[in-house]
DNA sequence: TTCTGTGAACCGCTTCACAGCG
DNA sequence: CGCTGTGAAGCGGTTCACAGAA
């Protein structure tokens, strides 16, 4: 199920579906329509009937999709139907931010342990979490068996920590630093580029 | 220039080969070509090539590119030769991490004003920025001319933040709510989705 | 000779349009 | 009758391959 040659473009699109499902579904709403679902998401309806297809007939004709049966069914497939432990490396403000956002929890990816390898700030705490010496990263995530990492460190610090990372097994890194990291063709990497996005806005001013 | 039926996607890649050129510089270089630009990018030769040659032709064929010269011929097209004065709205953990994040400045972005409108942070100070009312965003956006704000404000009140901005006259709008927000054809909005970009990512894992 | 700039071929995603099921 | 699921057509971006300039 995972790899039938889905098209990339079409997995990055369930999590936007995703997102409105949810969001239908606090507004008290059961059943959507390709219709009203791509509207909410800025895609096309065909367009999301082709996506779903991909996976398997989701709706019922003549009604539409039920929301909950898939939501359920999107969430398996994206494998956020379960607990994703996540090592955080770099504790700066950004590292902070993230560390305290109660939004990643409560999409499952829960931060169990937070790096950095400034001495003077090992061993104090953000919320519950102690901030360790990454001297003791590659252990832990070896150890502990955890596949995602996020990496807040500075841009000449990013590549170094990204290499440790896949030493210690990490299947996935979301990258915070302004660089393309390098990494092995198995490990999936997606870089938060906010400067870049504000620059590809400054165009059509 | 700035808009001559540019492919969308084509204008998304300028900020990435600006990244690199930048990097590029600062190990030394003055020269680079299509091969090492795309390989250091992710991005085929061809694919390099045939983005530039939209704007013109910015190599010496033989020798390559000059990276002053691509650099500052990238950065006028995306009109980020210039400063740009951001409105920042919400200073909770993550305002706070971008207001004291010194790489937006550095790229000429920015922030100026930062809005919250709970009372209780209204007068605190953010680095050299005093926390200001939500009451006086409109006006102070209209009266300095701001064109480009981020809003860092709970998903609930996004959509109306958005609305505001809009007023105000804002025409671009980076995004760190986990919401689609709404806003007329003319105005741009990128949104920053950490959490979707998990998602994708642990699709295959 | 090297490497750019570019028409042409190719490929893959998007959109269309409708059969078919509830 | 409404809305999904889907083959087929359409379209746009990517890759190829080479002419041509340095």
């Amino acid at each position: 199920m995972t790899d039938k040659n889905i098209p990339d473009i079409v997995v990055s699109r369930l999590p936007i579906y995703l997102q409105t499902l949810q969001h239908l579904s606090r507004q008290g709403k059961t059943i959507t329509s390709s219709q009203e679902l791509g509207e909410q998401s800025f895609i096309t309806a065909a367009q999301v009937r082709k996506d779903l297809s991909f996976f398997g007939g989701f709706g019922k004709q003549g009604s539409g999709y039920d929301i909950n049966y898939l939501s359920a069914r999107i969430r398996q497939i994206l494998k956020v139907d379960r607990i994703w432990n996540v090592a955080l490396v770099g504790s700066g403000d950004l590292g902070h931010a993230i560390a305290r956002y109660p939004g990643f929890a409560e999409r499952g990816f829960h931060i169990r342990y937070v790096f950095d390898n400034d001495p003077a700030k090992i061993g104090k705490m953000i919320g519950t979490l102690p901030i360790i010496s990454t001297d003791k990263m590659v252990e832990i995530i070896r150890q502990e068996g955890i596949m995602v990492a996020m990496i807040t460190v500075p841009s000449r610090a990013a590549q170094s920590v990204a290499d440790q990372l896949v030493q210690a097994g990490i299947k996935a890194i979301l990258n915070y630093a302004p660089v393309a990291l390098n990494v092995p063709e198995n490990i999936r990497v997606e870089t938060v580029s906010p400067i870049l996005q504000l620059e590809h806005m400054t165009y059509y001013l």
